[in-house]
DNA sequence: TATTTGACCAAGA
DNA sequence: ATCTTGGCCAAAT
């Protein structure tokens, strides 16, 4: 889908170890259509070649990943981020305001 | 074409 | 702190 092609690109913009909301994501692609970027997830099976897992909400949450909000599939989720250096307690981001990523 | 659905968000109560 | 409400808009049905 179109508005998935701008997305996949500005998350390839997006460095190891920093993270984005699902709004500034939405905005730097042009719309603000941010809970269609889950949508898209969701459907496009790009799982972890795309980093998907760098997108979460702007209070810190995780959302969800794969398709999925059960804490077994969020947990895959958290590992993949501890290798990239940044730690989730409680559902909650650590150091999340030291984290994000801001699109040019 | 019309309706429904969210991996959302911000503001109230 | 938690819960509800209303708005949002692309994609899928």
């Amino acid at each position: 889908t179109p508005l998935a092609k701008k997305v996949y690109a500005l998350l390839d913009t997006v460095p190891r170890g920093k993270m984005t909301p699902y709004k500034a994501l939405a905005l730097a692609a042009g719309t603000k259509a941010y809970r269609a970027i889950g949508q898209i997830m969701k459907n496009n099976p790009n799982a972890p070649a795309t980093p998907c897992h760098r997108v979460v909400s702007t209070k810190g949450t995780l959302g969800g990943f794969m398709g999925k909000t059960d804490i077994k599939t969020l947990q895959k989720k958290i590992d993949l981020l501890k290798t990239e250096g940044i730690e989730v307690k409680n559902n909650r981001i650590l150091n999340f305001n030291r984290i994000l990523h801001s699109f040019s």
